[in-house]
RNA sequence: CGGGGUGUAGCGUAGCCCGGUUAUCGCGCCACGUUUGGGACGUGGAGGCCGCAGGUUCGAAUCCUGCCACCCCGACCA
């Protein structure tokens, strides 16, 4: 394996997939399709899951865990949902191995241990959820109902890529119930609200947050609601959804309530998830040609310590000041790791944390033991200061603070520089292919134009943003009357 | 599922067209020594059913047949 990184203006596609790799975060399994997620990437994942989770109860969720396996029946009973992931669903036929007669030392499937109905590992949870709901949800009184559930799902996807597509993926689905259509359009919104919320402040990552077209839309939903962010490469990356699900899954699921004044009515619906394709979206937002870039809100490891040494009498020395500078860290909520590893010189240790986007490195030599200095170097920025130990900790403690600002207002900017207003389909094609990013036009609102534009540009509508005001225009492509811009971009 | 390609040590590869000593090289790994403020160096060493099965041949990584897996390009996609 060679040191160096493929750069980014080299092959970026190239650079994602060996950062993934070479940074620890996961590999390729023996599964077609399936990754295997390292401990270090894990970690990153862990600190999202912690926050979100946090934020979904803090706005009055549960968590909840429903099966992995989905009955065809129920799976089929929401007609526009099943019709949706029916192309990549794994299915289970079978509940028995046996001794395979012709070839001695395999197994084969029990031909007669075939199941009476098939089951089909969840690609969503609305079907199994809202079959369970029934049984829950008989009056007013029961709702709202507000549940998350963390699992994995199965996608059999054609085409694969560590994080950003992968046939199994973990996430979080929320399902809620509620009474009205307007409280429960007010919940998706909120939901997307969080998302946008935690993407932007948590991970460092600005998003367009907004609703999407027709054609984009959750298979089965009324409205769906996402925010939208922008990588490196001037593709844009689905961040995280949130569906208004109307009254389609109470209807097919027969999930009734008794109102205030005693009639019967099907409840409404939403549902909403990120998966662990935000790391996708958090590798390809901060990273650079060295390596990962982490916010220090992801960082496993905020601050790392490389002692400096060549004796054990000088690495003892150097430890005694390490122990204090870490547990005043530690004192003001900082994570910190002493590298003390005696079996790479402190070159290699370098640039193994710069690959993996430790934000800060500390280094202390014996000269620093006599100068009462340390050397400080942030990650994002690839400076080096050599700085006072006595103040060590404050000057830690605001450069995090610091950096994560930096790398949302660096991400801001190039994304805002790269929202590209265009009047005609010359300028539309032009921009998509010199400059790349989000590009705001006029478009007519059909579905027919969508999927023409898409086969001539592969450029899909990400979204209709929140922020863009009604304006009367023209669609780009027909000429047709537009009443509002919407954002087209290529997409992961 | 259509078109193209590739399988050789943990990883990346040479050799294959044109069959013939002990299968090449680099990284990584192990041991010892010297090193340690930006990816150390030297010496020695371990590691291979050459994707699987069959065939041709005195002899197969190399030729033939079948199978399997993976990659790339399309249709699909959080």
């Amino acid at each position: 394996m060679s040191k160096k990184l493929t750069s980014r203006a080299e092959d970026y596609s190239k650079w994602y997939n060996e950062l993934v790799v070479k940074a620890d975060l996961a590999e390729n399994s023996a599964v077609r399709g399936c990754m295997v997620i390292k401990p270090y990437g894990y970690a990153i994942w862990e600190k999202m899951q912690a926050e979100l989770d946090r934020m979904f109860k803090e706005t009055g969720h549960q968590n909840a865990y429903f099966p992995l396996f989905v009955p065809k029946s129920l799976f089929e009973a929401e007609e526009k949902n099943a019709e949706g992931f029916a192309k990549e669903c794994a299915v289970v036929t079978h509940y028995r191995l046996q001794n395979d007669p012709d070839n001695p030392g395999k197994l084969r499937v029990d031909p007669k241990a075939k199941l009476e109905e098939e089951l089909v590992v969840r690609p969503t949870s609305e079907a199994i959820i809202w079959s369970t709901y029934k049984g829950w949800i008989q009056s007013y009184r029961d709702l709202p109902l507000l549940i998350n559930q963390w699992a994995n799902v199965v996608r059999w996807e054609m085409r694969t890529r560590l994080f950003l597509r992968t046939a199994e993926f973990l996430w979080q689905e929320g399902h809620t119930a509620h009474a009205t259509k307007a409280e429960a359009i007010t919940e998706a919104e909120l939901m997307n609200d969080v998302y946008s919320t935690f993407v932007q402040n948590f991970m460092a990552i600005p998003v367009v947050k907004g609703r999407k077209t027709e054609s984009e839309r959750f298979a089965g939903a009324d409205e769906t609601y996402c925010i939208e962010a922008l990588m490196q490469d001037g593709k844009a990356l689905q961040a995280g959804t949130s569906h208004f699900l109307g009254q389609n899954f109470a209807k097919a699921f027969d999930v009734k309530f008794a109102n205030k004044e005693g009639k019967k009515d099907y409840v409404w619906a939403t549902s909403w998830g990120v998966s662990t394709r935000l790391m996708g979206a958090l590798i390809m937002t901060h990273s650079d040609d060295q390596g990962l870039v982490l916010p220090p809100n992801l960082a496993p490891n905020q601050v790392v310590i490389i002692p400096i040494y060549k004796t054990d009498e000088q690495l003892e020395a150097i430890t005694e000041v390490v122990n204090g500078v870490m547990k005043d860290l530690r004192a003001v909520g900082v994570t910190v790791k002493f590298d003390n590893r005696d079996t790479f010189r402190p070159g290699a240790k370098f640039a193994q944390h710069e690959l993996q986007g430790v934000p800060l490195r500390l280094a202390i030599g014996t000269r620093d033991l006599e100068n009462g200095t340390v050397e400080l170097a942030r990650r994002d920025t690839l400076t080096k200061e050599v700085t006072d130990l006595a103040t060590i900790t404050e000057k830690v403690k605001s450069l995090l603070t610091q950096i994560q600002d930096d790398l949302y207002n660096k991400a801001l900017l190039y994304r805002d520089t790269h929202i590209t207003e265009v009047n005609s389909f010359e300028e539309f094609k032009e921009v998509l292919e010199t400059k790349g990013g989000f590009v705001s036009a006029h478009w007519d609102g059909t579905t027919e134009t969508e999927d023409k534009i898409k086969e001539l540009t592969k450029a899909t509508t990400r979204c209709i943003p929140d922020s863009f005001e009604p304006e009367e225009g023209v669609c780009v492509f027909t000429g047709k009357p537009s009443k509002t811009r919407v954002l087209f971009a290529k997409a992961y």
